[in-house]
RNA sequence: CGGGACGUAGCGCAGCCUGGUAGCGCACUUGCCUUGGGAGCAAGGGGUCGCCGGUUCAAGUCCGGCCGUCCCGACCA
């Protein structure tokens, strides 16, 4: 049983962060007047206003009365860096599967991601609201979503047996009140947003933060009066999201997404470029093209040449045994790139082959949207001798009775080879467009590593990326579904066309650290980081110093800096080690031989680079830093 | 939901095969010592061995059921 029982919550609460809280916070006690109007103060005095960053007020946090419990060890159902360290700084305690306890340093880390996100929705004329976790069904059923959903939306029901839902998205909500109060197009177009707490019942959460099943998210919907105007505001979304995750200090690429089953004109992702990222992430290193791997692009290159017939017939040639690309390739002595690789595929819409360049993989996504269907499935072994009389690895597009596309591809080849629907044999000398006609040339195939881009002529490349936020135009599917209507200038009622916005908060946060981590712990850009110092006196026992470190704590954090003052009585090691691991930008530290000589250090978390600066500079240095640190999470 | 694994002190684990006194490291408490990168010595506290049932003189260990958790697949912020 890994939970923790109450009493194992106090221990833990006592272990590390709440540590040497008699001996400790005693003595420290003494380099004080009075602990508790200090105390007070230290945690929610509102400080001037600040001159740097344009911050209205600082903060100075006692560690060793601090509930922020670092532990050396990880706990082992941790398997990604940024559930470890979450865990390990003492961020977040897990209560059940994908729910968790935001402990004070993580949930500081939250609201400054939230207050990101607020600033620039707001600056891009979004208004914030916020609608309720608990949802009627009525709404979910009017919608059809009641059914649809599946197990991830959570019912249950009241004391009078009402049917009620976790909202695990919110247009159904979102939409009732836009219908009631909307009806005019004077009073379009509008932006609403919430940053509000979602319960889904994910099949599988996993990765701490990244996949929970309740978790915070910033959804927006839109409410425009015709295409062209909603074209707009989803302009002005994509440049907000581009905005708050520069703000956030991370490396992101916004990707062409596939709309797939939801429809729509357009879908962008946001994802984070992490070696962790769950999602495969292709772009261009030349221009702006980025697109996930299941919508990019593989237009025809140009180096494929149009087939024109020309005489003569395909050679049967036996093949005992070869079934596999590479081991026709390798037997008729045919470069991958000239075979025809025929692949079949039963679908809602019947049995299809796709015939693509044996060098290349099929894209089913693209198959899918190619023919419209709903699903598409590789054919199994069984289905393969129905439609082509051999065992797989011996179809070909000549003489088959199903429907053939052809991947742009397959042009390239002037004379190729393929299988002769028989065991043991293929086909060389077969000229597409001769021997085969496809009912269509298509984009077909997955892209590759250094395939040119779609839109100049760099070579694409792939990443991994964790997708924190997803912008999509949604049209009238909801406002179809409950009636949402506004009445244009001339008094004709119209369908109001709606877009929706997303951001993924807590998993923000884990995608920041997987971007910010080294084998120490977490490197905070300073725009998110619980706390931008750190101070941390080398010892408690000189009073003098403590003292000293103290004043420096309390004057930066007057001047609107958010300040961990490590007053614990524990070895310089572990406090060290500590400030490294929860990720804090800087760390001014007073040792005792610096100390007598008027100095102090100023440490770099990210840099590792440590500078030795007299006191009374110390302040201003720091704020000079942090304004540097501040810039590299401009806009 | 399918496939795999695990559940023993707050955390990380051993013990189980071959049934017989519940252990180790870290953390915690006390004392000494130490004080610039998770020190050292000594003495302590802490466990319904996930739950229920069965086999047995005897179950952490063997058997059955249940619960929980994690990993791999289809979904998503």
């Amino acid at each position: 049983m890994r939970r923790e029982r109450p009493g194992g919550g106090e221990g833990s609460r006592r272990r590390r962060g709440g540590g040497k809280r008699c001996g400790g916070s005693l003595r420290a006690g003494k380099s004080r007047e009075n602990g508790q109007g200090e105390r007070y103060r230290g945690r929610s005095r509102p400080v001037c206003r600040a001159p740097v960053g344009g911050r209205e007020e600082g903060a100075l946090i006692r560690y060793s009365e601090y509930l922020m419990p670092t532990s050396k060890e990880t706990p082992s159902d941790a398997e990604v860096v940024s559930h470890r360290l979450m865990l390990r700084a003492g961020l977040i305690r897990k209560v059940a599967s994908g729910i968790y306890n935001y402990l004070p340093a993580g949930l500081r880390v939250l609201r400054k991601v939230e207050r990101i996100i607020r600033e620039e929705m707001d600056r891009a004329g979004a208004q914030e609201v916020l609608m309720p976790a608990v949802i009627p069904a009525e709404l979910w059923k009017e919608s059809g979503r009641w059914e649809a959903y599946g197990k991830e939306l959570l019912r249950f029901r009241d004391r009078a047996d009402r049917e009620f839902c976790l909202g695990p998205t919110h247009e159904e909500v979102i939409t009732d009140l836009v219908r009631r109060e909307i009806h005019s197009y004077r009073q379009l177009p509008l932006n609403l947003y919430q940053i509000q707490d979602k319960f889904r019942d994910e099949i599988r959460p996993r990765f701490g933060l990244m996949r929970g099943r309740e978790f915070f998210m910033k959804d927006a919907y839109s409410f425009d009066v015709d295409e062209e105007s909603a074209a707009v505001t989803y302009r002005k979304m994509y440049d907000a999201y581009g905005r708050i995750f520069r703000r956030m200090g991370l490396e992101f690429r916004a990707v062409e997404a596939d709309t797939g089953a939801i429809g729509g004109s357009s879908s962008h992702e946001f994802m984070v470029i992490a070696d962790s990222g769950e999602d495969a992430v292709v772009s261009c290193e030349r221009c702006e093209y980025s697109a996930n791997v299941e919508k990019a692009e593989c237009p025809p290159d140009g180096s494929e040449r149009p087939s024109s017939p020309s005489p003569g017939t395909p050679r049967k040639v036996s093949t005992p045994g070869k079934r596999t690309i590479e081991e026709v390739s390798s037997f008729l002595g045919i470069a991958p790139g000239l075979l025809l690789k025929t692949l079949l595929f039963e679908t809602d819409k019947g049995d299809v082959a796709v015939v693509l360049s044996g060098s290349h993989e099929v894209n089913e996504t693209k198959v899918k949207n190619h023919l419209g269907a709903d699903w598409v499935k590789l054919a199994g072994e069984e289905r393969v001798r129905e439609l082509t009389g051999a065992p797989s690895g011996y179809a070909g597009p000549v003489g088959l009775s199903v429907r053939v596309l052809a991947d742009h591809s397959v042009r390239g080849i002037a004379c190729g080879a393929t299988g002769a629907n028989e065991k043991d044999a293929h086909l060389v000398d077969v000229v597409p467009g001769r021997d085969f006609q496809p009912e269509a040339y298509a984009d077909l195939r997955l892209v590759e590593e250094g395939d040119r881009c779609p839109r100049c002529p760099g070579p694409l490349r792939f990443s991994r990326g964790i997708e924190v936020g997803h912008v999509f135009r949604l049209g009238t599917k909801y406002s179809k579904s409950l009636s949402a209507t506004y009445l244009d200038a001339g008094g004709k009622e119209r369908m109001i066309v709606m877009g929706c916005y997303g951001i993924g908060v807590g998993r923000t946060a884990a995608a920041a650290i997987e971007q910010h981590h080294d084998p120490d712990g977490i490197q905070w850009p300073v725009s998110i980081a619980p706390f931008e110092v750190c101070v941390l006196p080398v010892t408690m026992k000189n009073a003098a110093l403590v003292k000293e470190a103290e004043r420096v704590a309390e004057d930066l954090s007057g001047k609107g800096i958010e300040v961990l003052f490590d007053d614990r009585d524990e070895r310089p090691g572990i406090k060290f080690k500590d400030a490294d691991l929860v990720g804090i930008p800087l760390r001014v530290t007073f040792g005792e031989k610096n100390y007598e000589a008027g100095y102090a250090e100023i440490r770099d978390r990210k840099k590792g680079e440590t500078v030795r600066v007299g006191i009374s500079a110390i302040a201003d240095r720091v704020c000079a830093e942090l304004d540097l640190k501040r810039k590299e999470c401009a806009p």
